[in-house]
DNA sequence: CCATCAAGATACCGATTGGTATCTATAAAC
DNA sequence: GTTTATAGATACCAATCGGTATCTTGATGG
C-alpha cells in the first residue's frame, strides 16, 4: 500500500483546498495532517518546508483551473467562441467551483504580494500563463480573420483578466453571482465589438 | 500624557497598516505592540479581542480611502469628471498608495470570504458604500443631463469596481502600474460612451 | 527468505500565538 | 492634597506553531 506519488498527490490536493479556502498562513501543517489522515513525517518527506508545499499546492490548483479552461475552449472553433467559453467558465466559478475557495490566482496574489516572495513569484507565473493564453486567442482570431486586425492584444488581455478577477472577488464576498454575471455581460459586448 | 482616544487611534493606524500589508491572520498582537510601542495591556483595553481590532482597523482603512476619494471628487463639477477623478485615484494606488499594502477592500475580501465572518461582513459594508457612491454619481449625471438617460447604474457600478479591483491585484502583483493604466484607459472610453 | 532502503509514524523541540489576571501609575474630581 | 477610576505595564497561561530527530514499517531486489 506504499505509493509515494499517490501520497504526494493527496497532500497537494488537500492542502491546496485548505490554502485556497482558509488562506496559506492560516492553514497549519496540523490542518493538513488531519485532512489527509497522514502525519508530519509523511508531509515533510515530500516537501522540504511549508513554503515549498504552498508553492507546489498553488501550482497544482492552477493546473486544475487551466485543465478545465482548456477543456471548454477546445469545444469551440472560433476565437470569439473560445473567449466566451473562457468567460462562461468564470461565471460558474461561484455556483460550481472547480476548486473550493475562489480563484487561486486572486487568493495567492493578495496574500503574497507584500510578504511572501516565494508564493508571489509563483502567482506571477500563473498570471503570465493566463495572459499569454488570452493574447494567443486574440492573435489567432485576427490571423484567421475572425476578429478585427490591429487589436491591442495586451490591452484587452489586461482588461479581461482585471474584470474577471475583480468580479470573482465581488461575487465571492457577496455570496451570489450577480456581479460576475453583469461583468461577463459587459465582456461579451466588448467581444462583439472586436468581431469583424 | 494619558489620552485614550489618541492611543486607540494610534493602534488602529498601525495595526491597519500591518493588517493591510502582511494580512490579518499573519499579523500578531506582538507585531502591533512593537509597531506602536505599547503593550498588550493597552491594546486589550481598547479592543475586546483580535477579531474586533481587525474589524475596526478595516473600517479605519476604508475611511482613509473614502476621505481621499471624496476630496478628489469634490474638485470636479460634472458626473463624468467626478468618475474620472475616481479612476485616477485608483491609478495612484500603486505608485503613491494612501494606505500601504494595496486596496483594503480587496485584501480583506479575499482573506475573509470563506473563514472570517466578522471581517467579511465589514468588507461587504465597504463594498456597498463604494457601489452606492458610484450609483449616486451616475444618477446625478443623468439627472443633470450630463449622462445619457436610462443608464443601467448597478451594471456599470459592478463593472467599474470589478475592473479597478482586478487591476489593482494585477499591478500590485507585478509591481508596476501598466495593468491599472490600461484598465483605466478602458474605463474612460466607457465613460465617454455614457456622456450625452 | 532475507537484507535494504525509503515511506511514513511518533515524539519531541523552542518559539510564538491570543488571551487574561494582576499590578502600577497617572490624570481628574472633590 | 487626597481619593478614585482607569489607562497602560507586567507577568503569566495553555495551546499551537513550523520543524526535526528518531524509530517502525512495508515493498522490493537479490
Amino acid at each position: 500500500m506504499r505509493q509515494p506519488e499517490v501520497t504526494k498527490a493527496a497532500i497537494l490536493k488537500q492542502s491546496g483546498s485548505l490554502f485556497n479556502t482558509q488562506g496559506y498562513k492560516a492553514t497549519s501543517i496540523s490542518d493538513i495532517t488531519t485532512a489527509t489522515g497522514l502525519t508530519k513525517g509523511a508531509i515533510y518527506r515530500h516537501f522540504k518546508n511549508k513554503n515549498q508545499l504552498e508553492k507546489e499546492a498553488l501550482l497544482h490548483l492552477s493546473q486544475i483551473m487551466f485543465d478545465k479552461i482548456r477543456e471548454r475552449i477546445k469545444a469551440q472553433t472560433t476565437a470569439s467562441g473560445k473567449l466566451k467559453a473562457l468567460f462562461s467558465f468564470f461565471e460558474t466559478y461561484i455556483s460550481n467551483p472547480p476548486v473550493k475557495g475562489g480563484c487561486p490566482l486572486l487568493n495567492a496574489s493578495t496574500e503574497a504580494d507584500d510578504s511572501h516572495p516565494v508564493l508571489r513569484k509563483q502567482a506571477v507565473v500563473i498570471l503570465d500563463m493566463l495572459r499569454d493564453a488570452i493574447v494567443r486567442l486574440l492573435d489567432n482570431g485576427t490571423k484567421y480573420g475572425q476578429l478585427k486586425p490591429n487589436i491591442q492584444k495586451e490591452y484587452y488581455a489586461s482588461v479581461i483578466i482585471a474584470m474577471l478577477e475583480g468580479a470573482i472577488m465581488m461575487s465571492k464576498l457577496r455570496g451570489n453571482n450577480a456581479d460576475i454575471k453583469m461583468t461577463i455581460q459587459h465582456l461579451e459586448t466588448i467581444m462583439e465589438e472586436l468581431e469583424v
